[in-house]
DNA sequence: GCAAAAGTGTTTCCGATACACCCATGA
DNA sequence: TCATGGGTGTATCGGAAACACTTTTGC
């Protein structure tokens, strides 16, 4: 009950993580950065892991809103769909050896507590280019069969991430948030066989797609393609019937 | 970025919640609780609105180990399957007007922000009765169609949690880690019926479910119905294969 | 023997799958 | 004119849906 425990605890810290996915014509890519050491007067170089990009919440901010915050001031990415998938509560998930040292430098108190709610995203690689904020280290798309060791449970946290990308595309096909504003069928064919590893047959696909009344064809086809020029298709959110 | 903001917020609370899902022959029910006042000294007889049973976490408690001992804490039930399904986080989400005079009873500081992971659950009610706690007030099962206003954001969690229960018994059907240890196959039929609202045929239901490997016929049947007595089964999470 | 729910197979239908050729463009 | 990916229709198959009667028990 609130009353009894309120005094038995102390007040913890919550984080958000956000799990990029972004996609082009080589695969599926993750967006991970590389913290810049604020100089600690030591002259110590302490290196932290690569992570996914996420802070702690401000004080009177929602959680999707502290999602689209940091991913903002940390990759000037902005506007896209994110999704909350999961929260990440283990109260040894900061405290591993590995992350010690780095939280130290930062001053704060590496015992403390911190709670994550996770999110995903997807966008199109040539929509979006990450930039790293002037405070930030570097950003970068790593391929998702070439993540290397992330620092905390971030290794954790984006498998179980990609895990709901695929629920999500797979059950409810109203994904399509997800997708960059314009694509072509191709596109949007090849990102479905990435996401869920196998392969449809084009006519079928086409199919489903067509008798989806979110996806609606625009006036529009791609140019300076030395083939036939395909028709590109954006995701109407309004038409959501069923 | 850690750094930046690690002194820029002050800390905050974090509680679990339960959407605790009960079924009989007469529909599906969820549990509530209202809370028992501590006495305020004052002779005050604040009543706060019935709500979901949940907390604050302990400070070294994962937060499904939180669930689960609330639950126990607050309603005596033990042992029943818990998903985590969201994160709420409203700034405001605790602060409504209708609740800031029960929290103030409490001497807690009303504007303190408390963020809520939730769970959800589900039970038969011939196996599982609640019982309040020594210090708490009251338990008991509302009929989904007859739920009241409820304290906090409540009925949003609830909604959303009822939610997230449908889905989990329509894609993965996996979702027998929610069901009673022996059942017929009457009963679970009934169960599909009330959560995902529709009917299914007898004999197709049963031809779907008898191919699912975790779910084992018992060497035991019905006693003392007047009619001819069912089979019963059982769920067995090691059969799980797909 | 009657009421009440358990249990059981076959046919029908619709949606998913498999499959091959012509088209528009840039070089 | 050729190389490249875009775009289209139909036949087949398999799983979902529809459907009715016999069985076992308590009273």
């Amino acid at each position: 009950m609130y009353f009894r425990f309120m005094m038995e605890h102390d007040a913890l810290h919550i984080s958000v993580d956000c799990v990029i996915f972004g996609y082009d014509d080589n695969g599926l890519k993750v967006l991970l950065i590389n913290q810049q050491l604020p100089n600690n007067g030591l002259g110590l170089d302490i290196k932290s892991q690569p992570q996914l990009p996420g802070d702690l919440i401000l004080i009177n901010e929602g959680l999707l809103e502290a999602a689209k915050r940091v991913l903002l001031e940390l990759t000037q990415l902005n506007g896209i769909y994110l999704k909350q998938f999961h929260a990440f509560g283990d109260p040894t998930r900061v405290q591993d050896a590995k992350d010690r040292a780095w939280l130290q430098s930062l001053r704060t108190l590496p015992d403390q507590r911190v709670i994550t709610v996770a999110y995903f995203g997807l966008v199109s690689l040539q929509d979006f280019s990450p930039k790293p904020a002037s405070f930030a280290g570097s950003v970068h798309w790593v391929d998702l069969n070439d993540i290397p060791a992330l620092a905390f449970d971030h290794n954790e946290i984006l498998s179980s991430g990609f895990e709901a990308l695929r629920e999500q595309l797979e059950s409810h096909h109203i994904s399509f948030e997800l997708l960059p504003k314009k694509f072509t069928l191709s596109q949007l064919q090849a990102l479905y066989e990435l996401v869920l590893d196998k392969k449809f047959d084009k006519r079928n696909f086409r199919k489903n797609v067509k008798r989806m009344p979110h996806v609606v064809p625009l006036n529009e086809k791609q140019k300076g393609v030395m083939h036939k020029p395909a028709q590109l298709f954006s995701f109407n959110p309004n038409e959501i019937s069923e």
